[in-house]
DNA sequence: CAGTGGATAGAACGGTCGATCTACTCATTA
DNA sequence: TAATGAGTAGATCGACCGTTCTATCCACTG
C-alpha cells in the first residue's frame, strides 16, 4: 500500500489537471499536484509534450475500457449494447463537473503537428471500431457508415453536454440512435 | 478606399489568428498582424479578454448571417432550407484549412467564467433558434426537440470534420437530418 | 496658429512559461 | 563500505505573457 512512483503520480495528476484546466496547464501546477520533482518529469517523459501525449494515451485506454464495460452491461443484443453505451454517455455529460470531451478539447487547442493529436484521432477511431463491431453483429445493412454515425452522435452528446448543459441529451439523442440502428 | 481604423483591423486580425491558432494567441502576434499600436488594443477593448469577447460576437454575427443566407438559398420549403444549410456546413468542414468550430474550440479552452463564453452559448442558441423557425414552419410535431437535434448534428459535423477529415460527412449526416425532419 | 485627441512606436513592468542545471537525500547493491 | 542511480529541492535560464508607461506624430478643430 505504498504510494505510486513519480511517473504514475505525474500521469494521474496530469490526467486530472488537463481535464479540469485543459492542456494549457503549466508544468508547475502538475508538478505541485503530483508532489514530484521537476527533474522527474523530464527524465520520464522528456518534456511537457511527451507527458501530454502519454496522458492522452492513458486516458484513452481508460475510457475505452469504460465504454467496453458499458457495452457488456447491455447484454448480447447489439442494439441494446449500443443503447447502454449512450446511456453511459448522457449520464457522464449530465454529471456535475463535466467540462467537455478531453480529446476533442485537446485536439482543438493543440498545434496541428503535436505528437498527441495522432493519439486523439486513434482513440476516436477505436471508438468508431467498437461501434462497428456492434453494427456488424446486428446485421446492419451499412455497418461502417452506421458506426461512423454513432460516433458522430456520441461526439455530439459530449460537445453539446459542455455547450448546452440545459439540454436533455438523453431524450434528444435516443431517437437518433434508433434511426441509425434502423 | 482608405484602410479601416485600428479597431476594425484588430478585430479582423484577431478573427483570423484566433481561428488558425486558437484563443491562446499572444497579443503581440495580433498587434503585428493588424499593424496596430499596442496602446490601441487597450483603449478600444480594455485588454485581451475584451478583444476575444468582441471577436466571438463579431464572428458569430458573421456566421449567423452566412447560415441565414444558406437557408434562403434553399427556397421556401423548410426541409429544403435545412438541407441547404447542412450542405453549406459539410462543404465548410471539407474545405482546405478547416481546423474546427471556432466557438466550440474557444468554449473548451477558455476558463469557465470568461466573458466570451456567454457569447459562445448565445451563438449556439441562436443557431438552434434558426433551426426552430424552420421546424415550426414545416409543422414538425416536436419542433423544439427537432431543432435541438439539428444543432447537435450541425455541431457533430463541425467537430467530426476536424477530428476525422477522412470521413464523408455529407453522406453520413444526410439521412440523420432526414430522420430528424421526419 | 495653438490646442486637442487618436494613433503610433517602443521601452519596460512583473509574472509565468517550459526547460536545464547543481546539489542533496536515500535506498539498493556490488 | 563504497558506489550507483532514482528521487527531491530549488535556483536559474531565456522566452513570452498581458499590461502599463512615456514620447512622438499627425489630422482635425478652436
Amino acid at each position: 500500500m505504498t504510494r505510486p512512483g513519480p511517473r504514475e503520480r505525474l500521469l494521474t495528476s496530469a490526467l486530472e489537471l488537463t481535464y479540469t484546466q485543459g492542456v494549457g496547464v503549466g508544468v508547475d501546477a502538475i508538478l505541485k499536484h503530483a508532489d514530484v520533482a521537476r527533474r522527474s518529469l523530464y527524465q520520464h517523459f522528456g518534456g511537457k509534450d511527451g507527458l501530454i501525449t502519454e496522458v492522452i494515451a492513458a486516458g484513452a485506454a481508460e475510457d475505452e475500457a469504460r465504454y467496453a464495460h458499458a457495452l457488456d452491461q447491455g447484454g448480447n443484443d447489439p442494439r441494446e449494447r449500443v443503447r447502454t453505451l449512450f446511456t453511459l454517455l448522457t449520464g457522464l455529460v449530465a454529471a456535475p463537473g463535466f467540462t467537455g470531451c478531453r480529446y476533442i478539447a485537446a485536439h482543438l487547442n493543440l498545434p496541428p503537428g503535436h505528437p498527441a493529436t495522432a493519439g486523439i484521432r486513434a482513440h476516436k477511431d477505436r471508438v468508431r471500431a467498437m461501434f462497428a463491431r456492434e453494427t456488424h453483429a446486428m446485421g446492419h445493412p451499412a455497418p461502417e457508415d452506421a458506426a461512423a454515425r454513432l460516433l458522430m452522435l456520441a461526439d455530439a452528446v459530449l460537445v453539446e453536454g459542455a455547450l448546452r448543459p440545459e439540454a436533455d441529451l438523453a431524450v434528444l439523442v435516443e431517437p437518433m440512435v434508433e434511426a441509425v440502428l434502423g
